[in-house]
DNA sequence: GTAAAAACCGATTGTCTGTCGGTTTTTATT
DNA sequence: AATAAAAACCGACAGACAATCGGTTTTTAC
């Protein structure tokens, strides 16, 4: 997947106002760049036809949404810029990882574990 | 950093063969793909000029080698893959990890646990 | 039914990779 | 030193894809 400056602010926007019209999107971006309507308009065209938005009709405009959250959308871009580089059956992510720890310093390490901990404890009350 | 299918055939190639000639990398990629020399030479000088590959001339050709070991590579990539959605300040891989842990089984968080351990007893004994 | 608004279409530009032909530079040899 | 062979380098073009936007069609409200 390979994503634009314009289509990045444009998810931002989005995970930070849950339901937006183009109007709005391209009202927003107006801080940052000075793009057109239309031009905002193909962006999140572009962004609905990847599958990273839905929308629903309100009155005339459409009211686009995210469909991933940025997790979910990190997670996908880990996966396919490091796809090639890994295995058949190796995990992605764990490579990922593994390509990581040793830049990470003792405080990145204990943050990890906490992650992990945590991650498990939520496994565990559902 | 964007990389195409045949800069990261090259890549591959040059992990497993520490130093090898335009030549040498043409020949190996012919296996997977009938580019001319040509081509393979202008993907390596990319990588070189990239930074990825560094070389010394032997004979009259030069000797490439990759500068990055694929673990590096994979940092990079997430890295500038996350970047835009990493908050100033934060750290990008951390975010990444956070992304992704919901999606990994119980065997991979096992293993993630393990790397650390594993990590911060490489450290101690150094 | 019509005007306004929004969506959609098509074209252009710019960047990047893959692709090579052709020229220049380098090296080895005589 | 002259030259032939080999490699590097240059320049050009095609194919993707994002950004850009003008203009047309469709939809909606009145």
């Amino acid at each position: 997947m390979q994503l634009g400056e314009l289509e990045k602010q444009v998810l931002k926007y989005l995970w930070k106002n849950a339901e937006a019209d183009v109007k709005q999107v391209h009202q927003a971006m107006s801080h940052k760049r000075q793009s057109s309507l239309n031009t905002v308009q193909s962006a999140v065209e572009r962004l609905f036809r990847k599958g990273l938005l839905t929308r629903r009709k309100l009155g005339h405009a459409f009211l686009y949404q995210a469909k991933v959250d940025k997790e979910g959308l990190i997670s996908q871009l880990i996966e396919t810029a490091t796809n090639d580089f890994v295995e058949k059956g190796e995990s992605s992510l764990l490579a990922a990882f593994s390509s990581v720890s040793s830049r990470m310093d003792e405080s990145e390490l204990d943050a990890l574990e906490r992650m992990i901990e945590q991650q498990r404890a939520l496994r565990k009350s559902q």
